[in-house]
DNA sequence: TTTGTAATTAACAATTTTGTTAAACCAATT
DNA sequence: AATTGGTTTAACAAAATTGTTAATTACAAA
């Protein structure tokens, strides 16, 4: 067996448990059935990845590093006005969490359930973030005394933003019990949502003319 | 023992099965935990509810119960004004999961990891919503008529007015951790939050003047 | 007081799940 | 061919967790 097949093994493992912890969570995820779906034994999983929570962090640290840089593409392309450029942002950030389903509710239920462990991971982005903010609003304040928008705080434009986005996908399951046929094409649901999503929040925002 | 006695026996584990079933999940809660917070060796947790599952599905029916009536909540007070009426249903609405904030999360992360065993719970409250929702509709059908405000689909405001609404508490252990400042005074941040709410999907329904 | 029923306890059993280890294996290098 | 290194397997061990049971207690009714 050649180097490029050991990784692959190891690269086997690591997406099936992504799969397992991505869905199941910690608590439910069973490192043999990461191994059967990755069709090893689990002896090999301990082999390479020493325990069930080493394992984990390597996706948890993995998944936050992307879910971060979701937090960039909510900031919208740079060139365009103000407005038009949070609109941007909002399509963007609907669209990456579409395309990571799984991703907001796994993370959300990791850093409930085991809230001290993140502390050190929040400080790293909260560096980051900060800085963005109050690039976007500084851009919010000049846009607003321009006339062209209503004054709103960034921290409270992006909530309501990754509400909107993000508990589409977070509850979907749950939704789609009580408005099946509503629900039912999903594609169809999902652009509607994501028009949706953004003309709400242009309302919020936009000049209001008395 | 008096019956009142062992009422309160078996009424101890139930609360105590709550505070573990709504934080950690079924998979993360420990029967032992339960037993041990409630003051009763686990034997007695199996003699009265025989397995984790029952008990688990004594939690589980009485909080889908009391979820429902949430969504009675969001259709608001009757006599007001279309717009009034929906204004004070996302009021009421807000209040509630501020009441119950773990609700959600927990019954999200149920449905998702046992989709099939809540299709016969959710036949039960589809029917109920779905005569509420036809009214609440009618009511939107006639005020967009008269110009009194936007016409929208019942069901896209209500996904809407949940995103909003519920995010704010599921997500909220994560945000803390890129917010933590501006959520440091719980209280004013929900009821900052619960304005905006109510603004961000008034200004969605209200009549446009172009 | 006796008797019957439910409640309670402690000890045990069964299962599941994670983790370990010693031996076997394979491939490349000397 | 022998050595060396990492890889793989099967069997085992340890711990945690759920569930059971037989014996004991408490209590109320006959």
């Amino acid at each position: 067996m050649d180097n490029q097949e050991k990784r692959n093994k190891e690269q086997l493992i690591l997406v099936a448990a992504e799969q397992e912890f991505l869905t199941k969570g910690y608590d439910g995820a069973r490192t043999t059935s990461i191994a059967k779906a990755a069709g090893v034994t689990h002896a090999m999983l301990h082999y390479y990845f020493g325990t069930k929570e080493e394992l984990f962090e390597r996706i948890v640290d993995e998944k936050f590093r992307i879910m971060s840089q979701s937090m960039l593409a909510v900031m919208g392309e740079p060139d365009l006005p103000t407005i038009e450029r949070i609109r941007s942002g909002i399509a963007a950030h609907f669209d990456f969490i579409a395309k990571n389903p799984h991703l907001p509710r796994f993370l959300i239920n990791e850093v409930v359930s085991r809230p001290e462990r993140y502390s050190i991971l929040q400080n790293r982005i909260q560096g980051v973030i900060n800085i963005l903010f109050s690039q976007l609003q500084e851009e919010i304040d000049n846009a607003a005394a321009r006339g062209e928008m209503e004054w709103i705080d960034v921290r409270t434009l992006l909530i309501s933003i990754m509400s909107l986005n993000i508990f589409t996908f977070v509850a979907y399951p749950f939704m789609e019990t009580m408005l099946g046929d509503f629900m039912s094409d999903r594609e169809k649901f999902l652009a509607e949502r994501k028009a949706e999503n953004i003309d709400t929040i242009m309302c919020r925002i936009k000049t209001k003319q008395p």
